[in-house]
DNA sequence: CAAGAATTAAACATTC
DNA sequence: CGAATGTTTAATTCTT
């Protein structure tokens, strides 16, 4: 047992190493390679039966992990360095899993993944079928004309008689192993055409596909594979129990030589690598998965893995089972006095005798390890198909809330909302609508079998293969919403994955200052401590769960280097505040800086409920005609932030969420009380008034900063009369 | 490609 | 004294 869990480890660690490389920064990364250690010396020795089942597991849980990282879209990267990387990973991957033939187990993932029509399934089989044969047959006269070759040396060495009969035999042979390297190329090439189609059947190969853009949006992948009922799974169980039984055994036994699809002839040069594939993709994962966050390492839990996904197994069984009606018998492999051992289905009229059974039947051989590995991989793939369910649930929320989604498919011109929303992102805005966009597709996947905070697979991108992720939104198109103690999420594009950022290991896309002052907005009396800052940051994002120095140090130094972030003293120590003026004034500087963005001004400052007529005039003579055709304007149906401009559209907070109906319960209207923040004794925020403003004095020369614009803006219905408060404050300060 | 913003790291000062 | 809190500076990465 020791000895198994050591050799576990050692496979968790170093692929964790491997996926969290990717994801960590260049000083992160060398520590993490540290471990990075091979697998292959400590598990060489004698190995167990049972070594080898979690070996395999391990090996087929790393496949399985590749195939995931290629679902598209899995990158958090920008589109642009998308497009650098996913030509390089994903071939580079797929075709280390398959150098040879695709085995079975790598077939079925593919054809899980996408769904393929039984005719498909059929004709990819047969080409696999013949391609084996082919190679058979190759390799064969290969080692005939070897044979002979030999032969022919050693009848060179005597004392040659015919010389000229042994030249030409040699000619001859010569000609024919020139014939043979040219069906070898053929072999290759019909490989390498198995697997383009292979990855084209994955989507990895960005072929122009009805939707081109948008082949990194799981929606648009989605669709096929989403249907993968219980039958079709049982139907790919009996295939590979069935009719691809030694191909399993050749995987599922360690390196047995390759009995099964091989055909015996002992070549195995080649086919070897067949079996090491599932190795070698493990290990370069490295590059081709940056998926797997660190976190995920972490999740690599070495030891508990193996169990966990036993369970993860069963919990799946039991609710295949659950299906038809609930597990009869305390096993869940066993219900309805039906063994429920993939593909078995022997009846068992008592309990006990399906313990027999499943002892003499569905003992630890090679056969059952199999199985057991074909049955993980559909977990896996339920999984996959499960975070891609989310995330398409995730779309259609954000979709139904503000419509961030059909980015560039609409290219229809900016309407006043979008186009003020995306301030200075307004090109990438679009796509920036997270979940869409990298970001999520990362995190959707990281469920992996239940962690709790499954690192982005993905990653996630996450997210998080990035070490300075920007996509931030930064401030764009935040707007105060905070209302009593509830936390209202001014980020249009928050609200409706609250829930998604809280739980999800993915980056939130705003910026440091963003959030910073979100939280602070939140708190019931606009003031946090750096503390309390801290904590509204790990509570509200399952990102900041981690690497605490880090973001820590961001916060504070964001908190110090702008301006709009004001220390307060309090009693108690000291407070930080939101200097809104001073927030907005560097964003509309931010967005003046570029002319063409200049008219996204006044909704920039996110709050109007009511905009000056000299300003909505001012709009409209630039260039925004839709400004008068109210209609048009909180469609939003370009950029994500969409209908963020409440106020230009009527002031209806509500629409700046998303709609009514979906605000309670997406749950972007959260409802944890800031209780431990905002102490009960801090002082109301007429303190602000000693409060000592850094360094600028607040020169009133922002004639470009409309405050009348915030205060009026701040008039918002939404807005409570603690606003109120400070409003009154803010225009104090301006006149 | 350059400028600017954001992020990250780190040194250092101050306060608790 | 050590940890937490603030300030600054610099390097790096992205975005525009």
């Amino acid at each position: 047992m020791m000895m198994q869990e050591s050799a576990t480890e050692t496979i968790s660690n170093s692929s964790m190493s491997q996926n969290g490389m990717s994801t960590l920064s260049s000083s992160q990364l060398e520590a993490g390679s540290r471990d990075g250690r091979s697998s292959a010396g400590d598990t060489s020795s004698e190995v167990s039966t049972v070594e080898l089942l979690h070996l395999q597991q391990q090996q087929a849980l790393q496949a399985a992990r590749q195939l995931l990282l290629q679902q598209p879209g899995s990158g958090l990267k920008s589109p642009k360095s998308q497009d650098k990387q996913r030509p390089l990973q994903v071939p580079v991957s797929v075709a280390m899993m398959s150098p040879q033939v695709i085995t079975p187990q790598q077939m079925q993932q593919i054809l899980q993944q996408q769904v393929l029509s039984p005719q498909q399934l059929q004709a990819l089989l047969q080409q696999q079928q013949a391609v084996m044969l082919q190679q058979q047959h190759l390799q064969e006269f290969y080692k005939k004309q070897q044979e002979q070759l030999h032969l022919q040396l050693l009848q060179q060495q005597h004392p040659g008689k015919q010389a000229k009969e042994q030249q030409q035999q040699q000619q001859q042979l010569a000609a024919q192993q020139l014939v043979f390297q040219q069906q070898l190329l053929q072999m290759q090439q019909l490989q390498q055409q198995q697997h383009l189609l292979n990855m084209q059947r994955q989507g990895l190969l960005s072929l122009p596909g009805p939707a081109p853009g948008q082949a990194a949006l799981p929606g648009q992948t989605l669709p096929p594979s989403a249907g993968l009922s219980p039958a079709e799974l049982q139907q790919l169980w009996k295939d590979v129990t069935g009719g691809g039984g030694h191909a399993m055994e050749d995987n599922g036994i360690k390196h047995s030589n390759n009995g099964g699809g091989g055909g015996g002839n002992g070549g195995g040069l080649d086919l070897s690598t067949n079996n090491s594939s599932s190795t070698t993709s493990s290990c370069n994962p490295a590059k081709a998965s940056p998926p797997i966050s660190h976190h995920s390492i972490a999740n690599g839990q070495s030891p508990g893995l193996n169990h966990r996904r036993e369970r993860e197994r069963e919990r799946e069984r039991e609710r295949e089972s659950s299906l038809h009606e609930e597990s009869g018998g305390t096993h869940p492999l066993y219900g309805h006095g039906v063994c429920k051992w993939p593909g078995c289905e022997n009846i068992c009229e008592d309990f006990g005798q399906f313990l027999k059974h499943l002892n003499s039947e569905h003992a630890l051989d090679d056969r059952s390890t199999a199985q057991c590995r074909v049955q993980m991989q559909v977990v896996q793939q339920l999984e996959i198909q499960l975070s891609k369910e989310r995330e398409r649930l995730q779309a259609m929320m954000a979709h139904l809330h503000m419509r961030p989604s059909e980015p560039k498919s609409s290219p229809k011109p900016l309407n006043l909302v979008s186009s003020i929303t995306m301030s200075k992102n307004l090109p990438s805005a679009s796509p920036p609508n997270l979940p869409q966009t990298p970001t999520t597709p990362t995190a959707p996947i990281t469920p992996m079998t239940g962690m709790p905070q499954v690192p982005s697979i993905l990653g996630g991108a996450n997210v998080p293969s990035m070490g300075a992720m920007r996509r931030r939104h930064s401030d764009k198109y935040s707007m105060p919403l905070s209302s009593g103690g509830e936390t209202v999420f001014i980020f249009p594009e928050i609200a409706p994955n609250y829930e998604f950022y809280k739980n999800a290991d993915v980056r939130p896309p705003f910026t440091y200052a963003t959030l910073i002052r979100q939280a602070i907005m939140d708190s019931a009396d606009m003031q946090l401590t750096l503390n309390e800052i801290y904590s509204w940051f790990t509570r509200t994002f399952a990102y900041f769960r981690r690497n605490a120095a880090t973001w820590k140090n961001a916060v504070r130094h964001n908190l110090s280097l702008h301006k709009c972030f004001v220390r307060v003293e309090n009693v108690k120590g000291a407070v930080w505040t939101v200097d809104e003026m001073e927030y907005q004034k560097r964003r509309s500087q931010k967005i003046t800086g570029s002319p063409s963005l200049v008219k996204n001004l006044p909704c920039s400052l996110g709050y109007g409920s009511a905009l000056n007529a000299s300003l909505q005039a001012a709009l409209a003579e630039t260039s925004l005609p839709l400004l008068g055709t109210p209609g048009l304007m909180n469609s939003g149906s370009t950029g994500p932030m969409g209908g963020s401009c409440h106020g230009l559209l009527g002031g209806d907070p509500s629409m700046l969420m998303g709609g009514p109906p979906m605000r309670d319960s997406t749950g972007f209207t959260t409802t944890w009380t800031p209780t431990d923040t905002a102490a009960p004794d801090t002082p109301p925020p007429v303190h602000m008034q000693q409060i000592h403003v850094k360094e600028e004095p607040l020169n009133m020369d922002d004639e470009d900063c409309p405050m009348s614009l915030v205060t009026t803006a701040n008039h918002s219905p939404e807005l409570d009369d603690d606003r109120e408060l400070e409003e009154g404050n803010l225009s104090e300060d301006l006149e």
